[in-house]
Order: C-alpha cells, then structure tokens, then sequence
DNA sequence: GTAAAATGTTCCAAAGGGGAACAAAAGGGG
DNA sequence: CCCCTTTTGTTCCCCTTTGGAACATTTTAC
C-alpha cells in the first residue's frame, strides 16, 4: 500500500524545499505535530490536506501519493503534452516507452547505444535488425 | 475547493462504467451506503479508499480529484512531476524517447522485439547487450 | 558543552468515516 | 396505473482516527 509512500514522500518534498515542518504547517495552516505523525505514518492526511499538500509542493496527487501505474490516462497526459511540443504524436512510441520503462536493463543498453559514435551506432541497429528478423523467423 | 469536485467524479465515473453503488462498494469491499454519501459530499472517502477508487477507475489521482494544474512548460513539468529517486519517468526516458522518433527503423524493430515471445525477447536483449559492450570497447 | 532549533511522542477531545437498518425514488412489465 | 424490484438516499450510532497542546528527545550551531 502506497500510505508509508505518502509518509516518505512528503518529508521528501519539505526537504527538496529546505522546510522546516513548522513552515509547512504554517503554509498549511494547522498544527506542526501533525506534520511530524503524517511523516512517520502514524497519521494521514485527509483529502484537502493531501490536495493542499500537493499545491504547496506542485506537484500532482500520483506524484505524491507514489500512486503511479502504466494507467492509460497517464500515457494519454504525456501523449497530450509531448505532441503539443511539436508534432503530431505516434501512438507507437508510447508503447515503446512503457515497454523500455518495464525493462531497465534494456533501457540502459539503448542509452548506451545513444552514445556511441553515429556510425558505430548505425553498425548496431542493423545488426540488431538482423537479430529480429532472425528471431521473428525461429 | 475540489471535494465537491470529488464527489461528482466519483458518481462520474461509476455512471462511466454502468456500475451501481453496490457494485462498485463490492470491488472496494466496503458498505454501499459509503458510497451514496462520497457522491453527494455526505462524507470524504480517505486516502486509501481514493487510492482505490483511482484504480478501480483507472484514473489518476488529479483526474478523481479534479486538482488540474495548467503549467506553463508542460513538458518540463511532466518531466519533474514523473521524475523521482526512484525515476518511473526519467529524463533519460525522454531522451530515449526522442532518440528513437529520430531513427524510425531502429524504432519498428523494437517494436517488432516488443512483439516476441518473452523469452526470445529476452534472448534478444542479452545479444543487444553484449552487442553494445562489444562496440564500446572497439 | 550548552542553548536554540527542529523533530518526535503522548494524551485527549472532537470530528467524521463507516456500517446496518430503514426510507424514498426510479424503472420496468402487466 | 399499480406493483414489484432495483437502485439510491437518510438516519442513527459506534468507533476509529485525526488534529492540537504540552512535554520529551534529538539535532544543530556556536
């Protein structure tokens, strides 16, 4: 259960800030014990405060609460906000993402790919192609 | 303040998904009538019954609560909302990301990859890696 | 080492969530 | 229009749990 997160994570945001928990309880507007027991668990916030909470860090409710899972409201927030960048978006590469994202290892091959030399690099994707096409065959 | 805003999301959703209050109290494994007093502001649902109610729904947390925030930069934002120690959505995520919008054939075949049996993705995976070792030392 | 600041703990009152039972609407057939 | 069922709303009450104040402990700074 994401509630110790929630714990964790609002001490962690009060630090990021260099809060003392009397300041934030001052933002807040309630009492300082209370900061202290949200973050050791020993008490959770209510919605409001929780709500409060996320706005005095800015940051959103998933964020805070650890609350994060491949929802596909989530892939359609980053669908909308990185294809108003620039172009029109590729439904693909949202898979790819959460599919990259499911595999660390992996993830940290294709970035060291990244930063290979261009032609080094080249070599390897087609190579790589090579290996699909091989596999897809098996 | 967006507890009303809670409650009629909450109704909101239910109605989404054609699921009577009892149906929805079953998957939650509480009584009924919390539910009527969540959609009409009776009552407030605590964190881990709104942590519940986002997955049961699968909407996030800002979603259920109505807590929208309008950043400027969207995606810088989406980048340090997402990004944490623990980096479900990290800026080398993003970098990843762009890199394979850059080179559409890499792109195809890890989606081809992604397409696989588990196991030869993962066999795949291991010759990706010992591939990019490979080329780091020439 | 000491004083001040920051954090943690304990106690208690009050608030409010949750459940059960009852009440009221809302929806169909006949 | 009425009856029966389903769905939703309300009331009462228990009881957990929050939140605050005061006290205790730890940490920091000098």
């Amino acid at each position: 259960m994401s509630l110790e997160q929630i714990a964790y994570n609002i001490k962690f945001f009060r630090d990021q800030h260099n809060w003392t928990q009397q300041e934030l309880a001052d933002k807040l507007m309630i009492s300082r014990s209370v900061v202290t027991k949200w973050e050791n668990s020993t008490a959770t916030p209510d919605i409001a405060s929780l709500i409060k909470l996320s706005n005095v860090f800015d940051v959103s409710l998933d964020h805070l609460t650890g609350n994060y899972s491949f929802r596909n409201d989530l892939l359609k927030d980053f669908k909308r906000i990185y294809s108003s960048k620039d172009k029109p978006f590729d439904d693909e590469i949202v898979e790819l993402m959460e599919y990259i994202m499911i595999h660390p290892m992996f993830k940290e091959q294709i970035y060291k790919l990244k930063k290979l030399p261009i032609k080094k690099q080249l070599s390897v994707q087609q190579l790589f192609s090579n290996l699909i096409d091989q596999y897809e065959k098996l």
